[in-house]
DNA sequence: TTTAGTATTTGAATGTCACTCATAATTTTT
DNA sequence: AAAAATTATGAGTGACATTCAAATACTAAA
């Protein structure tokens, strides 16, 4: 297995994804980008899926890398939280091809939406469950709210805003005014 | 245009896709359902994804309507939101084919995700900006936080909750208690 | 009721890929 | 340096989505 090879390939693929979107991208385009044949593509990854999948768990390791190291500098639950939601929409804002792969073109596949198990999805979940749980445990939140349905209901949100301002030609939507408007719903709830 | 055969068409592909997926779906197999040839399908519907895509605005009418009666009935804004969640996972629970459509078939297709500039989406989420406006006007809610961000964190997380729900093959998770779960965090925020 | 015109329907044919596999090139082992 | 093993190639295959020339079903004027 030459990780060299494999490299470029993915390589090459991020970029024709990100340009032509997961669908309308040829594998010959891609193999092409690369430097080899069609065919060699099928040596590295079973299927078109499978590169963005690929693309997925290997990008996903310095992210998470990232939150977590930047959570563990937070002493407060609340400062954890703050920091999951800022990072994530920093880094929609800063890498937006990126963030196009992870939030649009790998929902087109159908291998990811079913079947898929991913472990990297999982783990960048369960950065917010664990801030939770410690929340809970310090007495900083409240003990009724599930820490599994809290991680999705706080993924979710961020998720719909990034699509949303990952889709918008203009951009002119704020990320750090949401972030913020994030913070207060999730934490303070809105109740006057 | 022949509307009993258009409806005959959308209703033989309602049930192709929530069986075959839309990526598996063959249109001769919608066309052989509806009792029609292939290419009829075409005079109807440009492509496969318009085919998805009307499904999703022709069935949208009813859930939007009965969600707009329901919320009308309410007499808080508080009352309001929270009929919208709880009303939104009963959606969900009580038409699982349905649900698993439009969350996960409809973003499988590109035209879908890119390019379209849904009405009857926009529409679904107007019924909870509205709600918060008008929750913000009569001194329930913070006047700080900005309605269009809202609808996309209280959607978003309900959005994630549903798919997870339609996803999970086991379905052991209660809808009844991820509503209730997600109408505190929302409504009074996790501090404790 | 024919007939000519118009609208609708048909399904075989076309084009576009993802993916395969027999062959070739390269590297490793002897 | 020859044989064996590994890796790479790209023309070929099959599976659809989509098209379109021909057929069929209407409509209405004579």
């Amino acid at each position: 297995m030459d990780t060299v090879k494999r490299t470029k390939i993915l390589q090459a693929a991020i970029k024709v994804f990100a340009r032509d979107g997961f669908f309308n991208a040829k594998v010959e385009e891609i193999a092409r980008q690369a430097g080899v044949a069609t065919g060699t593509t099928y040596l590295y990854f079973t299927n078109k899926d499978d590169i963005l999948i690929s693309i997925f768990e290997e990008e996903m390791v310095p992210i998470i890398d990232n939150m977590k190291n930047n959570l563990l500098r937070k002493k407060t639950a609340r400062e954890k939280l703050e920091a999951f939601i800022t990072g994530h929409l920093t880094m929609v804002r800063e890498k937006p091809d990126m963030a196009q792969l992870l939030e649009l073109e790998l929902r087109q596949s159908s291998k990811f939406i079913h079947g898929y198990n991913g472990t990297k999805y999982k783990e960048y979940l369960n950065i917010i469950s664990e801030a939770f749980i410690f929340g809970q445990s310090n007495g900083e939140f409240k003990k009724e709210i599930h820490p599994t349905i809290f991680k999705q209901i706080l993924f979710g949100a961020l998720d719909q805003i990034s699509m949303n301002w990952t889709l918008s030609k203009s951009r002119k939507i704020d990320l750090e005014d949401s972030a913020d408007q994030i913070i207060k719903v999730i934490l303070d709830g809105i109740a006057a």
